[in-house]
RNA sequence: GUGGCUGUAGCUCAGCUGGCAGAGCACCUGUCUGUGGAACAGGAUGUCGCGGGUUCAAGCCCCGUCAGCCACCCCA
């Protein structure tokens, strides 16, 4: 064997072998049947972006810890993207005239975030956003929440599965108002808050009380936090639930106080969807309302909403719950063997008329002992193997092998691409 | 960035109080000079993550380093 040493990928950096490559596609097509199923039109921005440009938007700890940053070669300061926002902002207000509202648009593309990998979390990772620009109303917030479902049904994750949790910010605003917590510390209680359910109760109690609540506040808060019918008092809830429940997914939405999500850009409607059959509660997809979107690029105010989903924890997410498709290692189901070298040319122009006829063929690249061809042929997951030898060449004819059920028949020549699409269409 | 666990054949892993580097699967060859999945027989395979140290002797002990995993942090 080979004693070379492997030069290593690069920490945290992904790599799609053929099968890993399968489940990224299932992902992506799924992320793309939902979004076209309302009418969202794909795009995409700069892989690479200036520093400037999530200085003033993402959240600090986005920025400052986990950007990947570097000089380049004239001297500039560039981020690989660690998210998808700051340049839809961008990009939206050089064209906010032009546009038009409401915009609906998805991607789905690499980020980068210098943290430290583990699973479920990698530096590199590909990321479905959808946003909705434009409207504000609790109807088109709830568009967002269907369209996250559609995802969940199309890959199979049904409400026992997997739901997803909305909350409203300004609701828990009014709510802190009533508990007299102040404006500065409203970021406290919201990491607080998240904390909260991977704290045992009288641990977290003690963290809030050291962060500076008083017991009644504190009091006050859990009282809060295990309300889930505190929506009812909020009217754009009350309208949010009413159109998820006109689109035919409540079943897979609740409302729950504890959600906050730490990006601070974030102002009314958040939501998370959560795996509700994994150890650990670890978010697939989260996002919410925002307003002024464009402040800080430029632009006039425009409010959105929208959300990601990585495909690092959807991937583990479906492995773990049976739902990916089994990978298929060939996309060409027909093999087209080489019996010697003297019939290598035959073989040859047979494959290249059958592709000619539309069935994706392969064609066995030397004369190898006809056992070892057709052993590729099943590692392959192939569904058929053709034979040229001395006997089918001078009867004009094929060996056709069906290598599912392991029956031979020969096949006049002239007959084989009919005969393959019969095969192949299961008859 | 902080703390912990792990790293041995292509893969999954065993390897005792330091004493000749192992198994299963996979792979190759043959049984089978026109046929895969099965069986049987045989065969090859290692910088024991990397670098240093202790020792007559290190896969095993010590230090460092890299990578993976777990918990924090944060989040997709």
């Amino acid at each position: 064997m080979a004693k070379n040493i492997i030069v290593p990928s690069v920490k945290g950096t992904r790599e799609f072998y053929p099968e890993e490559m399968a489940r990224r596609n299932f992902i992506y097509e799924k992320a793309r049947e939902a979004s076209q199923s309302f009418g969202y039109q794909e795009w995409d921005a700069p892989f690479i972006e200036t520093l400037e440009l999530y200085a003033a938007k993402s959240g600090e700890e986005l920025v400052k810890e986990q950007a990947f940053t570097f000089t380049d070669r004239g001297g500039s300061f560039v981020t690989l993207r660690p998210e998808l926002t700051p340049s839809l902002a961008r990009m939206i207000a050089k064209k906010q005239r032009q546009l038009v509202y409401p915009v609906r648009w998805w991607s789905f593309g690499p980020f980068w975030r210098y943290e430290r990998p583990q699973k479920g979390r990698s530096r590199e990772f590909f990321q479905w956003n959808i946003d909705m620009l434009g409207p504000v109303s609790p109807e088109a917030d709830a568009e967002l929440i269907a369209i996250a479902v559609k995802f969940m049904q199309l890959v199979g994750l049904d409400p026992k599965l997997a739901r997803v949790y909305v909350n409203n910010r300004q609701l828990m605003d009014s709510e802190f108002d009533k508990l007299d917590i102040p404006t500065e510390s409203r970021l406290m209680v919201s990491n607080l808050v998240d904390r909260r359910s991977k704290m045992k109760a009288d641990a977290w109690a003690k963290y809030a009380l050291e962060a500076g609540l008083s017991q009644n506040q504190l009091d006050g808060l859990i009282a809060l936090l295990e309300n889930k019918e505190l929506w009812k008092e909020w009217d754009d809830l009350v309208r949010l639930f009413a159109a998820l429940d006109a689109l035919g997914v409540s079943e897979y939405v609740e409302f729950d106080p504890n959600i906050m999500r730490g990006l601070l850009y974030y102002t009314g409607t958040v939501f998370e969807a959560f795996d509700l059959t994994g150890g650990v509660r670890r978010a697939i997809l989260g996002g919410g309302r925002y307003d002024n979107l464009l402040a800080d690029v430029g632009g006039d105010p425009l409010s959105g909403v929208g959300f990601a989903m990585g495909d690092v924890v959807a991937g583990i997410v479906l492995e773990e719950n049976g739902l990916l498709p089994e990978f298929d290692p060939s996309p060409a189901p027909v093999l087209v063997t080489v019996f010697a070298e003297e019939f290598m040319a035959e073989s040859l122009l047979l494959s290249a008329e059958l592709r000619e006829s539309g069935i994706k063929v392969m064609s066995y690249p030397k004369a190898d002992k006809i056992g070892k061809q057709f052993k590729f042929s099943n590692k392959m997951g192939m569904k058929i193997a053709l034979v040229l030898g001395a006997d089918e060449v001078e009867n004009a004819q094929v060996a056709v092998k069906n290598l599912v059920s392991g029956e031979q028949v020969k096949v006049a020549r002239a007959d084989i691409p009919e005969k393959i699409k019969k095969m192949l269409a299961g008859e």
